[in-house]
DNA sequence: GCCAACGTTGGC
DNA sequence: GCCAACGTTGGC
């Protein structure tokens, strides 16, 4: 099983939209490196949803990927803002995993908290100039996370 | 293949 | 809103 952070911007599409709609296809990544790893996402792995632009930004709850590499249909839609008129059904440039809500954080954590973890250094969302919307984290990481996460 | 111009991300 | 740090596009 292998764990992974994806960005999202709560005014978009929040941890709170998530646990509404209990699965969501994570669609709209337009960018080749976050694409591949999109691609690399197996069902069972664990997905670290992180708040982007937001007011703090930080990490606000835990997705499980429900189904693989799949077509990302917002391509396809000639009247959204993601479509792509390059891509075709036959050959689909973009690519999507299905994630399932697993739970929502008791109180988001934030980047500040993040950065003052040692235990957190190396990770790529911590890197300056890191704007990549997918990253692989490391287990060892993940779970640094989530000790963060437990209410003290 | 180079690179200038432009667009985007995302913290602040 | 600013802007650094990217990524993408397209002319050459």
């Amino acid at each position: 099983m292998k764990y992974w952070l994806a960005k999202t911007e709560p005014d978009v599409y929040s941890i709170d939209d998530l646990a509404r709609d209990g699965k969501t296809l994570w669609t709209a990544v337009r960018n080749y490196q976050a694409r591949n790893f999109l691609r690399e996402m197996k069902r069972k792995d664990r997905v670290l949803i992180y708040h982007s632009n937001a007011e703090p930004p930080g990490l606000a709850g835990i997705a499980e990927v429900s189904e693989e590499d799949m077509a990302d249909p917002t391509q396809f839609d000639k009247a959204g803002e993601y479509y792509d008129p390059k891509a075709t059904r036959e050959q689909p440039r973009w690519f999507c995993p299905e994630v399932r809500f697993v739970k929502k954080l008791p109180e988001l954590v934030s980047l500040d908290r993040l950065r003052l973890h040692k235990s957190l250094v190396g990770l790529l969302l911590l890197q300056k100039g890191s704007r990549l919307s997918v990253i692989p984290v490391s287990k060892e990481h993940f779970h640094a996370m989530l000790e963060l996460s437990k209410v003290k």
